[in-house]
RNA sequence: GGGCAGGUGGCCGAGCGGCCAAUGGCACCAGACUGUAAAUCUGGCGGACUGCGUCCUACGGGGGUUCGAAUCCCUCCCUGCCCA
């Protein structure tokens, strides 16, 4: 393409409004991640075989390996570090364990010495994608998008550094191409070849099949655009990322460049232990989420995700991890609570994750309440003599979104109230509330009335 | 442009004039067991009402037929398949 040369890196003028200075961007937390990045830059380079080792470390496909290998020895010969591609998407979403995984990937490359380049696809973002039928994403302005990007970039700081990589928003590119340039990149790939990735064959042959629509076969072209702009030597991505990554290195080859090494890695399975982890699916951990539910999430996973969860979120080694995931040499409680340890601590440094495990045991094993009870007011206008019906209580506490729904919980046993853990029974009961009651449903949810 | 098949609760999927707040599965919630894991079992799973009941809102949108409609008719919107 010929706007691989002219139009980057591009500050044309509408492109102004959509960047966000890297100077906007700090790190929430520095960690010492970071310190070791910047001694790395003083220390020469590793030797091909150790950055291999520490590349391959758990990932999908490698392809091709051999020119992995071979950038990697020119790279060591020359002092200059590859370009390591990753995209981001600036749609605002809370960033989570499952987005760290690539993230994690550029971690080892910038630690590795090599150069962390992201794509903000505030482009694509700004297209808007309709293809959610149900309801028609709204389309994101410059603004938000800026936002969005900054936020995102906040929220991932912990995990790379932002200071060192390179940030691209695409429309640098996508925003001065003509429909003629449009033309021309669709002409490199062909329908056939579309339909056989893997998605879209699936939705084809899907009974009924489900619409595929045509601007969604851009967004492969796009993607692979973007490595064709920034000379990309390396990408990341998720496993279901593939095709889209060898897009890119189809368009670098026929825009004469030396094609990037695509390097997937798996989707991480969330906390229901089936799906990938996911926003829409609610089995996720948030990065930024407090330390303990981070903690408490964890132990909730079933115990053969493990494994993958070791090995995809920690820096503990293969051999480790197979000892720690070994019934029989690890007890898995005991993994568990190694790993939620690992999790938290990364987020939220060493004294949170001890206090989360002690909080956690607390209120797991010994049954205790938690040491915060967190309050809700509740107005002296909902009592009658003092008192109150217990299912109406429940609603006012929040503890239950509906009276029916307060009322099958005490049905079901699950309302326990005061420090003796009084069980109610009866769905018509009254209790008198006063000032500092705690109201239980299940075991998670417990609530301390604060009258007013 | 023409023909056909569809749009049902968070999802999948029955129902095809009253017994339908709608079978079943998944997900979810509570209980038992436990390592707050998994598996299993039990109960629940639209809303209001101190409830073994009464009422309200629901089966793509709107209108109609009927004592009565998720179920029949008209129309609009959306989707798939086949033909051009």
């Amino acid at each position: 393409m010929q706007h691989a040369s002219t139009c980057w890196p591009s500050v044309g003028r509408r492109d102004n409004a959509d960047r966000t200075s890297s100077t906007t961007v700090k790190p929430s937390r520095p960690s010492a991640v970071f310190r070791c990045i910047a001694e790395q830059g003083r220390t020469p380079m590793k030797g091909v075989a150790e950055q291999l080792e520490q590349i391959r470390r758990g990932v999908e496909h490698l392809v091709p390996e051999a020119e992995l290998v071979k950038k990697l020895e020119r790279s060591v010969q020359t002092g200059k570090p590859l370009r390591v591609k990753y995209g981001i998407d600036p749609t605002g979403s809370d960033v989570h364990l499952g987005h760290t995984v690539p993230l994690r990937k550029m971690r080892v490359f910038q630690e590795l010495g090599h150069q962390a380049v992201l794509i903000i696809g505030n482009y694509t973002a700004l297209v808007g994608d309709p293809s959610g039928r149900v309801e028609t994403r709204p389309r994101l302005t410059p603004e938000q998008v800026a936002a969005n990007a900054s936020d995102y970039l906040r929220q991932i700081s912990t995990i790379i550094a932002i200071d060192k990589a390179e940030k691209h928003y695409n429309s640098e590119w996508f925003s001065r191409m003509t429909f003629l340039d449009v033309l021309t990149l669709t002409s490199k790939i062909t329908v056939q070849r579309m339909l056989e990735r893997d998605d879209f064959s699936k939705r084809l042959r899907a009974e009924p099949s489900i619409p595929i629509y045509l601007h969604e076969c851009l967004y492969p072209l796009m993607q692979g655009q973007d490595s064709v702009a920034i000379h990309a030597d390396v990408e990341l991505g998720g496993s279901e990322q593939l095709f889209n990554l060898m897009v890119g290195r189809r368009l670098q080859e026929d825009a004469g460049q030396e094609p990037q090494v695509c390097l997937t890695l798996p989707i991480l399975i969330g906390l229901d232990g089936e799906q990938k982890m996911g926003k829409s699916l609610g089995n996720y951990i948030g990065v930024r989420e407090p330390a303990y539910d981070q903690f408490a999430k964890t132990m909730s996973i079933p115990d053969g995700l493990m494994p993958q969860w070791f090995t995809l979120l920690t820096d503990r080694p293969p051999e480790e991890i197979a000892r720690l995931t070994d019934p029989k040499a690890t007890h898995p409680r005991q993994a568990k609570l190694t790993l939620a340890g690992d999790i938290v601590r990364f987020y939220h440094g060493e004294a949170a994750a001890a206090e989360a495990a002690a909080e956690w045991i607390k209120r797991n094993t010994q049954r205790q309440d938690p040491s915060e009870i967190p309050e809700v007011a509740l107005s002296t206008e909902h009592l009658h003599d003092g008192k109150m019906l217990v299912s109406k209580l429940l609603v006012a506490l929040q503890l239950a979104s509906s009276n029916n729904e307060a009322r099958r919980l005490i049905q079901g046993g699950g309302v326990t109230i005061g420090p003796e853990r009084d069980k109610i029974t009866d769905v018509n009961a009254v209790v008198t509330v006063t000032d500092g009651l705690i109201v239980r449903v299940g075991n998670r949810k417990v609530v301390r009335v604060r009258l007013q």
